[in-house]
DNA sequence: CATGATACCTTGCTACGAAAGGTACCCGGT
DNA sequence: ACCGGGTACCTTTCGTAGCAAGGTATCATG
């Protein structure tokens, strides 16, 4: 297995409340959406079940919507609940990731600050 | 569970050989020095396992050294192999944790530029 | 001698994405 | 009328990996 796709581990439902936030969208063009962000590990089938444990929880409301050319769409909409997890957890992400940035960085201060 | 210790799955190989980088270290000191970079999340029990599968594949070689006031400590240093490693894995972090921050940021970019 | 801190390691548990497979809809070609 | 392929959904099986908890040993202290 990819490393990188270790890392999406625990930020994937994150990252989907984001996408939903901006716009409502539903599963296969989600993908799409963080293949282009760079975010390409991400396999289809993975991202399902993770929908249906956020919708559990009540951060998002899935509705079906008529498509023409394929089958219905199942769009999802953020909640207030979501938002607000949402925020928890960026608020998350940014304090851990900078961390880990700290450990990559070692004690090389000299070379962070300026050029 | 706390979900940013998800977040660091995949993770932690990577700054447990940053770390070692740096300096030679042995696994409960590791423990305390990432809890001082803000990653509080990692129970001890977590890298002795890691530890090992990192030396298994030739990234790092463990060596014990007496210390006065409690057993042995087994001191870790970086290999050649663990330095190349460490190199495509900060790489990679930076490519997936920009990817992140992307989605993070949706289609706000007027606010990422400049204040 | 018992307690507690240091320091190592092991064993179950659970969570979570990967991989693969399955269903169904709709269009276009033959 | 039929079949292939793209869209779009969902489920099941599997492996990985950290967590939690527990176990052992060493050394200092009361």
């Amino acid at each position: 297995m990819e490393h990188s796709s270790q890392v999406l581990k625990g930020v994937l439902d994150m990252c989907l409340l984001a996408i939903i936030e901006e716009e409502p969208s539903y599963g296969y063009e989600m993908v799409d959406k963080l293949q282009e962000k760079g975010l390409e590990l991400v396999s289809e089938g993975s991202i399902y079940p993770l929908l249906s444990r956020l919708q559990k929880k009540g951060y998002i409301q899935g509705y079906f919507v008529e498509s023409q050319g394929g089958p219905p769409r199942k769009y999802y909409r953020i909640e207030a609940a979501g938002q607000e997890q949402l925020r928890r957890w960026a608020r998350e992400w940014t304090r851990v990731s900078a961390g880990v940035e700290e450990v990559l960085n070692g004690g090389e201060r000299e070379q962070t600050a300026d050029a």
